[in-house]
DNA sequence: GTCTATACATGGATAGAC
DNA sequence: GTCTATCCATGTATAGAC
């Protein structure tokens, strides 16, 4: 009753793929059982309609999101810095599930996509601005992860080069805004 | 044989309209034939394909690109702050053009959107990098940009609020970290 | 639980009248 | 320059066999 599911998984993994790579518009369920390796009445068997992949996509966003904020909560360079490192995209499920949420709140057919994506960077925003204590200096934190989120979706092949020397950069940048706001008078809360 | 594109000029518009609003997929000919308020044959006399539409919105873009670039840079609160603000949508001519690019370059169907993009973004970058002096702070300029673009796109409502107080603060806390990183020794160039 | 076959609607695009 | 009519391909979804 518990590894029953792999086949819909698949699915979804597929129709996230599909959604990333080539677009909402791209992501038929011909495609996606093609994707899948099923047929298209066996994709149906799982998923009655578009709208159960996208609350699949939900759903697994739902689940997977909590982790991550445990993730960053844990991480020992602290909230920010993993944060704004794990905003580019490196093809973990978290991110693949993201991603298709944004591009699939985009087309307003799915308000519930688009709710969840608030819901989300209303948590990120929360956990950001504990550690940062500024809420100005939070939100940019939290643009810059949306910016960043966006760049790597939108141009895969920069997503590499935002990887390394340049994502340390930015990181770097946004360590002095952090600390200029925290003022000289005030030590810095970071460890 | 100036005036007779106002009809190509509106079902642009309409094309435009529709994506931003609904997205990509609702873009159909059909629906846009009707925005416009012209019939479908109509439409394909001025736009014989819906890659021609797609390429109507490039050319417009790149038009008004100039003129965005040229306002950025005689703006007198310097381009940072007036790039900054202008990042979140107002309903203007080149916002519209811009963000129906964002979201038709992520289907990948047309490479040139996502090359316009990346062509705009690289203007953009040299500009900010030219004012602040750090590629790192350009960086983060840009992102944030992108996230404002991002988040103005994706939910409208939230506009209205990031229009008011918190984008000034934004502003400044990007005015803060130029300044940081500016350096204690060396004067602002700002004016 | 997965498949094939099929119904039905919609989308892109052409032809040709006005 | 704009319209109607139409063709063909594709997309979503259902029915029912295996």
């Amino acid at each position: 009753m518990t590894q029953k599911t792999s086949a819909r998984e698949g699915v979804l993994d597929a129709f996230e793929r599909i959604v990333n790579d080539r677009g909402e518009r791209a992501a038929t369920l011909d495609a996606v059982a093609v994707e899948a390796g099923v047929s298209k009445g066996g994709l149906l068997y799982h998923f009655g309609s578009k709208k159960d992949l996208v609350d699949g996509v939900i759903d697994r966003i739902t689940a997977a999101g909590s982790d991550y904020v445990e993730l960053l909560r844990s991480s020992p360079e602290g909230v920010v810095g993993s944060f704004i490192r794990t905003s580019v995209t490196t093809g973990t499920p978290f991110d693949n599930s993201y991603i298709a949420l944004t591009r699939l709140a985009q087309s307003g057919i799915y308000p519930d996509a688009r709710e969840t994506l608030a819901r989300i960077e209303a948590e990120w925003f929360a956990l950001v601005e504990a550690e940062v204590g500024d809420a100005a200096v939070a939100r940019v934190v939290l643009l810059v992860s949306d910016g960043l989120y966006y760049n790597s979706a939108l141009f895969p092949s920069a997503a590499d080069a935002a990887t390394g020397a340049a994502l340390d950069d930015v990181v770097g940048a946004i360590g002095d805004l952090v600390r200029a706001r925290s003022g000289p008078g005030r030590s810095t809360p970071v460890d």
